[in-house]
DNA sequence: TTGGGTGCAAATCTTTTGCAGGTGT
DNA sequence: ACACCTGCAAAAGATTTGCACCCAA
């Protein structure tokens, strides 16, 4: 397994991804690591998130439409999507442990993990549509 | 809207859907599609998988890894995905609304449907190892 | 010094699309 | 006849990778 060396712009993703909560994709990162190394390149960019999310230190989340989006927070939680403007955003409510109990129940293997991922309108787009904004 | 006239060829792909419960992916039904359909293209399975999606006549998986899977089964139900083979299998167990309605409670917007992932190790992986085959 | 990390660019993989001709209704 | 559908191929989008050079330990 690699030794794993302190890398600038590995410490500068993360600390991105932390300050951030609204899951970015990979370009979106690389457009803001622009800012602080204008050379750093896309493929830098996806190395170490890729790295990232395998330690564990950043998550990694696809399907929510196009590329995939990555994550600072690494507790147990969920993801709701936004069906109107694509926004995702943190759900810290499902209790975990019960549903893989529940679904080990008629199930014959071994559940380790789960995802849950909720979809609908956000309090935003719901307050635009009230609004009358119809386009 | 689409008028939607009869094709043989979307008739064969929603039927081999529902002849499978392994989630094929794009390609796989292509190929499958070949025996019948020699020169049946590739587009052409693309644009009709995500029209049956797109009417509610399959289900289209995301985020397994690779490529999309589809299911021939719209029923509500979740998946499991095995991490040792990459082989993804129904799981009918999870109540939804509650789920749902759970969720609901501490989040401003409105849920209107959740999809629910599992993984682990499959019963066949479990005894494979369990018999010694570490390769 | 050494092996991991980086930038750059080409390659890969998956999915979408434009177009001209074919086909269901 | 009129739209929809198809095959073909090129394009697009996302992610990975080979390579030569750079840098942390």
């Amino acid at each position: 397994m690699a030794a794993l060396k302190f890398s600038r712009q590995r410490e500068s993703i993360k600390e991105f991804l932390m300050s951030r909560n609204d899951h970015p994709t990979a370009d979106t990162v690389y457009e803001n690591m622009k800012i602080i190394y204008p050379n750093i390149s896309l493929g830098t960019v996806y190395r170490n998130l890729s790295l990232l999310a395998d330690i564990g230190e950043i998550q990694k989340l696809s399907n929510f439409g196009g590329a995939d989006r990555f994550d600072g927070r690494t507790d147990e939680h969920c993801h709701f999507m936004c069906t109107e403007c694509g926004k995702v955003m943190d759900l810290h409510s499902q209790d975990f442990d019960s549903l893989v109990e529940k679904a080990e129940e008629n199930f014959t293997g071994r559940i380790t993990g789960c995802s849950i991922r909720f979809f609908g309108v956000c309090e935003e787009c719901i307050n635009q549509k009230k609004s009358g904004n119809s386009t």
